[in-house]
DNA sequence: CATTCTAAG
DNA sequence: CTTAAAATG
């Protein structure tokens, strides 16, 4: 089996993906797709399952599963084609935690974290508890950048930022997702330190990571970019949604990770 | 389009199948099934769904529908392409009518009541209201027996009679649906004055209408007859089992119905 | 509209 | 094993 991805430039390839049930996914062809593109890092949400050690085992994957307590529901997973190290399950979090929504590993020295943050779009209590979310999972990340090692979160954020992240902005004003406070508290959140890497790659064009299952949201490419690999510490290149892939009802959201501090890596120096 | 069942020599073609859920029956092809066997009555249980006066309304089907209050349990219906006269939904038992089971209306004189009797096979509680009910529906059918006019029941009654109605009926003595007071109910329920129509015209074979969805039950032919078209006071012929159908976990079981107060029936007299 | 779980058979 | 509903997104 050719190594393709794994050490191109020295550098990692990491996919993030909310899989709408990893069962599902796989039924759909997430093998193939692995087999095609190679990820040496793949960030899962919404996985509904139970840890599945041997779903893409005979890719050479490794995986730190974080499932929620109710059997079915979120869940998320580090995979990676390199030993894992210093997992960390869960932000300590109570509920946050109780419902497998952040995970993440170490990989050649880069903390990868796989974040689910909630939809608010059922309603007021779950958008209350998002809202509340929002500023924890801010508080965990400001620690986490505060170790000083070089970080990458991908995950679905639920928060199309600006009005470029979605078709109908207008529309949705006062929709759970595209709220002011939401798009406020992500753009603190990128002035944290997290690069959006992107838009860092692929400038201001609209591309979507989320089309409703409802009408013909895809077809029309009605969709949303709520999925993010954000970066810290790291040089980001390469960033491309594979609209193509129909592994679920989000794009998977790829990037090549250099980090400064790897033998034979670009070396342009780290992102921010 | 041609009428070929209606009115061959003057009788009713009627069809019993418990369609384990309509929609689902539907998807499998009950129209063409339909078009193609064109039964006069149609004694439909597990309908689970709300009436769908629609569904078979573009082939002339008027219907008498009785659902579970549950929704998407149970539900029986009467379906005919001639007037439905008399409608009797439930048999005045208040749990057998708040699950939808029995429902009845005249056609041409026969009243054709379509039976859905409970399953015990999940666990002690059903096996206990399926026992009851057992003695309650005969009391029932005794009364509507005694009102004189010709009757025609069809459905699930989730007993196999005797060891050839069943593949496997030694290892099966202490399952629900051939336990021995089971099989004694139904020798009584025959001798009440109901023919078992499907005995009666194609005598002793092996012959079955229902195969669990587990194993390989349909491909091995490891079935139970437990539909039963059971009349009193018209003679019956063409008995059939269309084993073939496909339309659900059991088999349409069909029969020629011809009543002796009809100009041009066969008139040999009724069966009984 | 799609997923998974549940209850029921 | 299959159905339909329920909860959730």
């Amino acid at each position: 089996m050719t190594d393709v991805a794994v050490g191109r430039e020295g550098g990692l390839k990491v996919t993030t993906l909310n899989v709408n049930g990893l069962r599902s996914a796989l039924r759909k062809g997430l093998v193939d797709w692995a087999v095609r593109e190679r990820p040496d890092v793949l960030l899962l949400q919404e996985v509904r399952a139970d840890p599945m050690p041997d779903a893409l085992a005979h890719l050479g994957y490794q995986g730190a599963w974080f499932p929620a307590q109710k059997a079915g529901y979120s869940g998320v997973a580090v995979l990676a084609r390199h030993p894992l190290e210093d997992v960390r399950t869960g932000m300590a979090h109570a509920e946050m935690d109780a419902e497998g929504r952040v995970v993440s590993a170490v990989v050649r020295g880069v903390r990868f974290v796989s974040v689910y943050l909630p939809s608010g779009s059922s309603g007021p209590e779950r958008q209350g508890f998002k809202d509340r979310v929002l500023g924890d999972f801010q508080a965990w990340t400001d620690a986490l950048l505060a170790e000083g090692r070089p970080v990458v979160i991908g995950g679905d954020y639920n928060v199309a930022h600006r009005e470029v992240d979605l078709k109908n902005w207008r529309g949705n004003q006062k929709n759970s997702g595209f709220l002011p406070h939401e798009r406020e508290w992500m753009t603190r959140h990128l002035a944290s330190g997290l690069t959006d890497t992107h838009r860092a790659w692929l400038g201001d064009q609209p591309e979507y990571t989320w089309w409703s299952n409802r009408a013909n949201a895809y077809a029309n490419n009605v969709g949303w970019r709520i999925d993010y690999l954000l970066a810290s510490g790291v040089e980001t290149r390469d960033v491309r949604v594979d609209r193509e892939a129909r592994l679920s009802d989000h794009a998977p959201l790829s990037a090549s990770v250099l980090s400064g501090a790897w033998a034979g890596a670009a070396g342009e120096g780290p992102v921010r």
